[in-house]
DNA sequence: AAATTCACCGAGAACGTTACCGGTGGATTC
DNA sequence: GAATCCACCGGTAACGTTCTCGGTGAATTT
């Protein structure tokens, strides 16, 4: 059976003092002399006392406990994020609940509505693609509850938000595969509707019509973010009379879905068709040819989501901030013709 | 400023009836007629009521919050294995509290001394590689809290545990390699002291006595579980006057680093040494020549975990599980002569 | 018609902690 | 020497919920 932790009473009677005094003590607060400090703080490790967080999170309303809301977690992006939301918490003593929707609009529904906020001091989200409307987000951000979105971010709702430089780094993308000389660029892209999506994709138009290239509504194409789906969009594209001899792809993923598809076709990449990613995926450096790609600063924007929710969360009335990292492009094998 | 959510009191003052009435109603038990019940439902769902976790965690003494302890979460194996975590907790309606060691024995102590098990029903955990003692382990369950290990686990400890089946999984590596008509095998191992590092060594140990090969010191390396530390293990073998042709590695972004080194060198993987891995991460299909590796059951870890935990949560006086899934054998490039 | 049963409800204590207020006794002030 | 101040401590209520017990009035039994 499940053992009883001592508690403040049992070290307040073990040393026949009050309680009152006991959890002052504890806390290190006023009005508590040096030696019963001692003494307190002794029988307290004696005794192997823990704090009760249920009870403490009554008394202030408030508990450490920060919810953290992904798409999902197997993949490089998010698990960087993540990790980098975890280092800030750790160090301010926060604990984090996780929560995947695997996508998931529902999902993503059912979790927000049985989210205890009595038992949560605040929210960072990245929403799922399928995500339509954000009226759950709103009414709890109307309740007062602190909320941070990350990466995919819902546009109308006004809180803090961190993300990458999407259309900057698709910018600089395009224009790099125009600078290396190939002229019909094809974007296979995300999913319509997600901020980010979007971003990628104005990015990657500015670059072609500043650059005076051709804009095909037929290079486009708009499905999931796996690597699969990047295959069959590629099969897609090569169907076309009118062929692309270079690819933007939204995701490494996609990227690579891409690269494996040329390579069934014998298709020699680089040099015959240009591709390029968006994230510096592990696997970007694997695959041969290596992927060119847009870096993305998950890390840091998983630190600095972080970092915002917890001065949201200690002033109160704090005022919404929007973050831009850059991303930063890195030149492999995969988008150069020599 | 914070809202103050609807309380169990609020609905009670709203509709004139006792607390109490209102408690057994919204949980559906005994002694409460069919019309108060949909009234206090009404009500609830008119205040937007939603319990506070901390009170009933503090009465019931048990909340629904699961902990969770990885060694890292960007990777494809323990990224997955939450994912199969995730699924069952959300389905009987846990949450999961996730922390992250970064292999870091020091950090493991600290996040499992601050933990607070008033606010946890129990806790899943893969040990960090560098753990030395596991008496703080042993304390939490000699202390009754629900404690199950996956993956890396805690030898000497009495509780439940799921793993993969690394000796078995380790032996048919092996015995593929031996069968493709390689015949001076290395190994390169993860840091020593880990019991799972222990069990694909002896797979591999028995496996080359049983079909009568030469087993050298010099082909087994210790190391880190880094692509990088693959590398260099890599690199130490190949500096041998008496060089291997083909490696086993203990897992396969080790392998995937021995695959790198080697392209480097020029030597033609799977016709010149081959290779075999150990996870079945996505990478194994992508790089080229595509590697060969034993398929852990990572998803399926996650999930019998968990529904371990919960039985053990549940049941009192549970006893203690070993459950052991095989892996599979998967057949690539890299470990084929033709 | 009296006794028993039953369905339903309410009062109060408890969980472990903190916040607020008041009360000591001794030292300091005028 | 009386008034004031201060460092320190204790009692009590409160946070939101559940649990135990006892108490209604109506229906059923004998």
């Amino acid at each position: 059976m499940r053992r009883h932790y001592a508690t403040i009473k049992d070290i307040a009677h073990a040393l026949n003092i009050s309680v009152s005094t006991v959890s002052r003590a504890l806390r290190d607060t006023y009005d508590v002399s040096a030696d019963t400090r001692k003494l307190v703080l002794d029988m307290a490790m004696k005794l192997n006392y823990k704090p009760n967080f249920n009870a403490t999170g009554l008394v202030k309303n408030s508990t450490h406990n920060l919810a953290v809301i992904l798409p999902g977690i197997t993949n490089y992006y998010f698990s960087t994020v993540f990790t980098g939301i975890q280092e800030i918490a750790y160090s301010h003593n926060y604990n984090i609940i996780l929560y995947v929707t695997n996508d998931d609009a529902d999902r993503e529904l059912n979790i927000i509505r049985n989210l205890s906020f009595s038992s949560l001091d605040g929210l960072l989200v990245s929403v799922s693609s399928q995500a339509g409307s954000c009226d759950h987000f709103q009414e709890i951000i109307d309740d007062g509850i602190p909320v941070v979105f990350f990466d995919r971010v819902a546009a109308d709702i006004r809180t803090s938000k961190v993300m990458q430089d999407d259309y900057n780094g698709a910018f600089e993308a395009t224009t790099h595969l125009i600078a290396n000389g190939y002229k019909k660029i094809a974007h296979i892209a995300g999913p319509e509707g997600l901020t980010f999506t979007d971003s990628r994709l104005n990015g990657y138009l500015d670059a072609l019509s500043k650059h005076g290239m051709p804009i095909r509504k037929k290079w486009i194409i708009h499905s999931g973010f796996t690597q699969e789906c990047g295959e069959s969009d590629m099969e897609k594209l090569w169907k076309l009379n009118d062929k692309p001899d270079a690819v933007f792809a939204v995701n490494d993923r996609k990227a690579v879905g891409a690269i494996v598809m040329l390579k069934k076709k014998n298709i020699a990449v680089g040099k015959e068709v240009g591709v390029i990613g968006f994230t510096n995926d592990p696997m970007s450096a694997i695959i041969s040819p290596s992927l060119s790609t847009i870096a993305e600063p998950a890390f840091e924007i998983g630190k600095k989501s972080c970092q915002l929710l917890l001065n949201h969360i200690k002033k109160k009335n704090f005022i919404p901030e929007e973050i831009i990292l850059p991303g930063k492009l890195i030149v492999r094998e995969s988008s150069i013709r020599s």
